[in-house]
Order: C-alpha cells, then structure tokens, then sequence
DNA sequence: TCGCTTTCGTTAGAAGTTGTAACTCACGAC
DNA sequence: GTCGTGAGTTACAACTTCTAACGAAAGCGA
C-alpha cells in the first residue's frame, strides 16, 4: 500500500491523529470482510479499539464519511495496482492481460473491496470528485492498454458512435473508436465474470471461473 | 405477474393474511427503490401501513425474511419475464435476443429489483433451495435459446472443460460444450453492461448504454 | 519551566432501529 | 352462543448513530 499524504512536515498531533485514523480504517476493512458494509458498526470498531463510542466521531463526520473514505481508498488501492501491474511490461504478453491479472487478484483479495467500488449502489450517493479523479486515471491505463493492440477491420455502427470519446473518459487521451470499443468490454466483461463469482452465483456449477475468465480475456484479445 | 399460492380453498384467515402480507411486501418494494435493501426499515412500513412496529412480526420473523421473501419474489418475477419473453418466438428475432431485451427491460424496471438478484451478496447469507430450483429454470430457457443457434467450429479448451455440465445446470439439458459456453457469456456479459449501468457507472461518459447493451447481444450472436 | 489553548476521550442522552413478552380484543369455527 | 385462535396493541430490552457538555491530557509559546 502506498502512503498518501505528506507525512514529512507534520505537528504529532496531526501524526497521532493519522495513526488512529488508520487504525479505524484497518478496523472498518477487517468488521467489512465478515459482514459486508451495510453491517458497519462504528461502535464495534470503537469497543474493538479500546475506545467510546462517541470518540470516533473526532475523526470521521459519521458512518457515511467513513464509508466514502474506504470506498476513496479502494479506488487508490485498485490505481496503485493497475499501476504496479503495467510497469511490468515487456515480457511479451499483452498489456491488457498483466491488467487483466491484476484486477482478478486485487478482486479475489477482498471481494467486499471490490463491491465497494463495483458494487450495488446506494440511492443518493454521490461520489466526490476525487473519485471519479481516480477512476479516470484507471481508464487511462486500460485505454493504453487497448491502444497497443491492432485496431484493423471495418468500424461497427457502436464504434462509429463512441468515436472521440476517449478524450473525456481520460482527460485527453486520443484512441481509436476500436480501442475504446475494447477497453469498455474488457471492464464490462471482466467485471461480468468477477461479480458473479465473488457472489457465488457459480457455486455447485461444476467449473472452475478462473478459466472461463481466462476464456473471457482470450475473446478480448482476438 | 403471475399468482403464486393456491387462492381457492383458503380460509378468511388466511386470505386475510395474505392480503396484508403482500401489502407488506409492496411498501418494502417502494421503501427499497428509493433507499435501497440496507434501508429497509420495518419500523417505517409498519407507520406506512398505520400498524404498530412489532405487528409485522405476525407476518415475517424478522428483516431478513422479509427480504429473503423478496428475493424469492424478484427471482420468480425475472422467471415470469423470460417465460413471457420465450413464448414469443418466431418472428425471425433470435431467442437469445428476445430474452436480452427482456432482461434489460426488467432490470431498468427496477434497479434495486434487479441488484436484490444479481447484486452485491451479504456474506453468510445463504438463499433457500427453491430459490436455486427457480434459477436453474431461467438457465433452461437461456440454454434452450442459446441450443437454437449453429455451433460450428473447432471446441476451445474452456468448452472442454465445461462439457457436459449442462445437465448440471439445467436438470438433465444436455447442450453441446459451444451452447454453454454461448450461455454463459451472454450471462456474465450482459450482466456486466447492465450492473455498472445501473450503478451509474456510465454517467458522464457521453454514450448510450443501451447501444454498449446492444453490441454485446450482437458479439453474442456472431 | 509555567501557563494557555487546543484537542482528545469521556459520560449522558436523544432518537432511531430490531425484536420479545404479555395483554386485549375480535373474528371465525363449532 | 361459547370458546379458541390469532391479530394488534403497549411496554420493554438491547442495539444503533449521533449531539452535547464536561474533564483531562498533551503540545506550543513565552
């Protein structure tokens, strides 16, 4: 995990406050792998710590600044992945399958993790604008990923309709329509696979989902 | 929707029990499309209905039957829908087409309908065996469609693997190894483009999903 | 080193939730 | 008409988030 924020020039009040405001998260993530995020209990987390209920509140508005911090840090904690795993390049396999790779182990890792970015929504919530920041920022990887694949054959009416696109998805990237035609299914179809697996909807199916996810990506590079 | 439950040899009692239970239902329907199921409050259905909190509890033992009650309801709704769809055949369209516009027609019906089914799972919850016998009915009438299509070509490996596993999935349907693997992928891909539409992942992108929706039924249908 | 100020953690409490227990009362069966 | 079953009530316990007010401790400047 990479540290955010400037931790050079810092009061120890501003230090032990970040220390705990850690502590809360590592505790939030923990209480979320068990029981899903809608079971988030700030009391729990507080009697876990030692703590009243009450004193939470010092560092997080409420359950749902909370929660809209660890939906933030999810986003970062996919980035950083997505960046680690397309610095290693080069070995000959494609871009897009390092992505790929990544994003199933970051997903199998901690599945509510990735509910909580891919997940279903709540009604009313409105991500920040950092957010989306970062999520841009994961586009821009997949649409550089995509535009390093041969783009032949004749344009389809969809591709024909996305065309230009690119340049609002990832703060001026210029791809071809057949590129971002790719990168949307590779996060359409990945996601497909990976959010029915991590709900067990293939439970007692009898196959092995990291091959038809394998099979999914194959399609992706034909 | 269809009537499940005999009406006809019924005491007053329990017609009128039934009556309540399915305004119950109703209000939980409409208290979910505006907050979601983690907002489900019984308390608040009950103040709707003009009833005292602890009166639901003649209905339902708890919130978690009451949604395991709607998950029930949604899955056999979805199953109603395909059913409906599957009748109107022959007109050219292709089954698997006609069973794509019902499901995107009955996921947009109701978001949170949908993400009920679909969605993100609460860990340790474990659906009831007739919920899994109502889904295996829409994996007949997926594989049924998907068996109309030619199945030419050389079999993948992943078709392989996957050989046979049909009569696992839809009691006794025995498909070729291409038609499971064609049924699978319009599974997981158009849940994919539904999911991240309905969660708004789509929003600010500057394109229909609906056309992003159609291309992939177009891939599927190569 | 002393004092001031900021901030942390506490307890008390309001308002909400799920769920149980015990008590009426009315409906329906006989 | 009587009588049992079941519906709905209030009261209550235990939990939740979150606010308010207080005490204590820690850092910062002089």
């Amino acid at each position: 995990m990479a540290d955010h924020g400037d931790t050079g020039t810092q009061t120890p009040r501003e230090r032990y406050r970040a220390q705990v405001q850690e502590e809360i998260k590592k505790h939030a993530w923990e209480q979320m792998a068990v029981a899903g995020a809608s079971a988030l209990s700030l009391n729990a987390i507080a009697k876990q710590m030692g703590m009243s209920g009450p004193a939470l509140y010092r560092y997080f508005a409420g359950r749902d600044e909370l929660i809209t911090e660890l939906i933030r840090d999810a986003y970062r904690s996919l980035a950083d992945t997505f960046r680690a795993a397309s610095e290693t390049v080069g070995t000959g396999e494609p871009g897009l399958a390092v992505l790929a790779h990544a994003l199933r182990g970051w997903a199998l890792a901690d599945p509510q993790r990735y509910f909580l970015v891919y997940g279903t929504p709540v009604p009313g919530y409105h991500a920040p604008d950092d957010i989306t920041v970062i999520a841009s920022e994961n586009m821009v990887m997949m649409l550089d990923a995509c535009a390093e694949l041969p783009s032949d054959g004749p344009v389809t009416s969809f591709e024909a309709h996305i065309e230009g696109l690119g340049s609002r998805w990832a703060d001026g990237h210029a791809a071809p329509p057949v590129a971002l035609r790719r990168a949307l299914a590779f996060w359409t179809r990945l996601h497909g696979v990976l959010s029915l697996e991590l709900a067990g909807h293939f439970n007692g199916m009898g196959f092995d989902p990291a091959l038809l996810f394998a099979a999914e990506l194959d399609d992706l590079l034909r």
